[in-house]
DNA sequence: GTTAAAGTACGAAAAAAATCGTAGATAAAA
DNA sequence: TTTTATCTACGATTTTTTTCGTACTTTAAC
């Protein structure tokens, strides 16, 4: 778990389309990154990141026959959410709460997505009050 | 008033600093910044990046004085939000269901800030309920 | 066996950001 | 008035990221 290795914006695309795809080719990946952009990519522009995040252990790749086999070697969720802590801290001095704020506080239109939040929200807490029934808190953090 | 203008890292810390302390000299940004930052930053390299914010309009400047002041260009609400919305665009595809999922969903510790946030998005349906007479139920009972 | 098609490796250019040195201006201090 | 401290302007350099051209390799087709 000592991943500090935060990937760029062409980096993390990459990723997204592998997450999504599971384990392909280099041609793959610059289709479908091709696509969702809607230009077209240099072929050896994809390649080339693809080998640097090869070097930096971002992802994995089975290189036996002649065409190379790549594979997301981080997980999804622990890159996002330490993607997500980083923005926080930089932007929301490490306060969820405020971000949460901002992110539905502007908004008129969102009813449905805010008691879908909250809903999971409320889920949330009644398993931590199940679980926390022992009383030696493992709370580690703290709270702010 | 579109503002279109993404800050680069640099330019929002020196943003932040601004939102924090109201207009001020370059000198006192760049002793700010470096005490945040822990070492000690170039006068110069704070001098320049606020000079190309000032030329992207990210900041205003009073230069009657031999000493310019310097202020924020922009609100601080608007650009969090739109650097919310590109980040919940880029990493979870748009959903901030996804996001408050991920960014809540990990942690062991935080019950204190998830009631927080919770007691703050129940405000938020009341207040969209008496504005929004349109049919959406507030289903309390029923899980998914 | 040659040729064509599709890959990989690699270097380097282009673009974007960040950093800093130096020159010259201004004002306060001596 | 001369010196000193502080400031701005500006260019240049460095660093990071992205992009791509070119050469070589391997497989498949002819």
């Amino acid at each position: 778990m000592k991943n500090n290795l935060k990937p760029t914006e062409a980096e993390l695309e990459i990723l997204q389309v592998l997450w999504g795809l599971g384990a392909c080719t280099v041609r793959t990946v610059n289709d479908e990154l091709s696509k969702r952009k809607g230009v077209e990519i240099g072929y050896t522009t994809t390649l080339k990141i693809m080998q640097l995040m090869y070097e930096k252990g971002l992802v994995k790749r089975n290189d036996e026959g002649k065409t190379h086999i790549y594979e997301a070697a981080v997980s999804e969720t622990a890159t996002k959410t330490q993607l997500l802590d980083k923005f926080v801290a930089s932007v929301f001095g490490g306060s969820a709460l405020k971000m949460v704020m901002q992110a539905l506080g502007g908004k008129q239109s969102n009813t449905q997505e805010i008691s879908e939040i909250r809903r999971f929200l409320e889920e949330m807490e009644n398993k931590q009050d199940d679980q926390d029934h022992s009383n030696n808190p493992t709370n580690k953090g703290g709270a702010k």
